[in-house]
DNA sequence: AGATATCTGTAGTGTTCGCTACAAATGTGG
DNA sequence: CCACATTTGTAGCGAACACTACAGATATCT
């Protein structure tokens, strides 16, 4: 028995112009068509490959994600609990407004409402938003365990901080803001993450 | 010549009810079936008097804007730069949880990306959100003044500041984030607020 | 080579979308 | 009461949607 025709596309590369597509319509604004036509294949490809509109959006931010975790270990790997927050702000600022990508953050853009039959895409996308906020407290939790950060600091607080600021960088960028307005509120939001941390 | 057959039902009332329905599905999540369902109409009554599914988005904004400039003129009222900020951040808190409505705002919730039949709905929500943030800088010019602000302040960066935050408490209120999160949000957010106005 | 298994492209499927034609209903002005 | 203007409910329009049946193409395995 034979092993069948073997696909005749990258499925990553795919993923990759799909993912721009569902960030820059939305997953309901984004159509087969755009997508199709975006990933150079045809529907049965597509549905071959990823089951359903809402199998490729999973997929599509399973790579998301990936890439996501491998910046956050950067970001956590610094030296300090400030340093973590200073990386994850700035850089979140330059991500949000680079000109390879849409404006903002896939997990942003791409739905936090949707109409009855996608009810649980927004439910996705904030779950892998608050790996990110889980990923940034896990780290504070250790700052503290080391006395980088008070007896008196909420991780988990802090970790909401930063992950609201960074989401609301989001709704700036889709609103067209560059990246020096967003590098100013991300400067901001560190005053507060040091006026938080020292007390 | 007569003056026609009158409107059997209260348009600002239907346009609550519409506006519940952007609100908790999006723009694009809305389907008119659910719109005229809510609003307890048919289709061509909503036509006539809205004109399009955009129109009635736009009217629904219309009401929207209008309940929120009357906050808004509430909270630039209080004494203080300080105070404006304060009560700003915290009743957005209040307001993006009240069971009354919908979690967070529909100035976002009501869609950041559209597909390309609805490209100027996120321009347009973007719009409102602009608004908002000149009634701040507005504010804080006139603080500034006053001596209420420092010199070395600008009213720009404060006003995009708290709107930032707002629009990403926004984002975590549509995650299910509770009153008491986005208020502790808001506290932090507040922290930073004091340290950028007093060097 | 032959049988098998999977992919690809064409050309649709049924459903739902936003929207509207039409006639009956209901008000006003003469 | 009558002509007129507008709204209302029914029913359905064309278009676009997510998705797929089918046949031909292309690989592997014996």
């Amino acid at each position: 028995m034979g092993m069948g025709r073997p696909r005749a596309f990258d499925a990553d590369a795919a993923l990759d112009r799909a993912m721009d597509v569902f960030w820059r319509h939305g997953y309901e604004g984004a159509t087969i068509a755009q997508l199709t036509e975006a990933m150079s294949i045809n529907p049965p490809s597509l549905y071959a490959a990823f089951g359903s509109k809402e199998g490729l959006l999973k997929a599509a931010l399973d790579r998301y994600t990936e890439k996501r975790d491998a910046w956050m270990d950067r970001v956590v790997s610094a030296a300090t609990a400030h340093e973590v927050a200073e990386r994850f702000l700035m850089e979140h600022a330059d991500a949000q407004t680079d000109p390879a990508n849409p404006p903002g953050c896939l997990l942003v853009q791409g739905g936090l409402a949707c109409g009855t039959g996608s009810a649980n895409v927004p439910f996705e996308l904030a779950a892998r938003r608050t790996r990110t906020e889980d990923q940034l407290r896990e780290r504070f939790v250790r700052a503290k365990a080391e006395h980088d950060l008070g007896e008196s600091v909420d991780p988990a607080t802090l970790a909401r901080y930063l992950s609201a600021v960074t989401s609301g960088m989001c709704v700036m960028a889709s609103s067209g803001a560059n990246r020096e307005t967003l590098r100013e509120i991300a400067a901001v939001s560190l005053k507060a993450f040091e006026e938080q941390t020292k007390p």
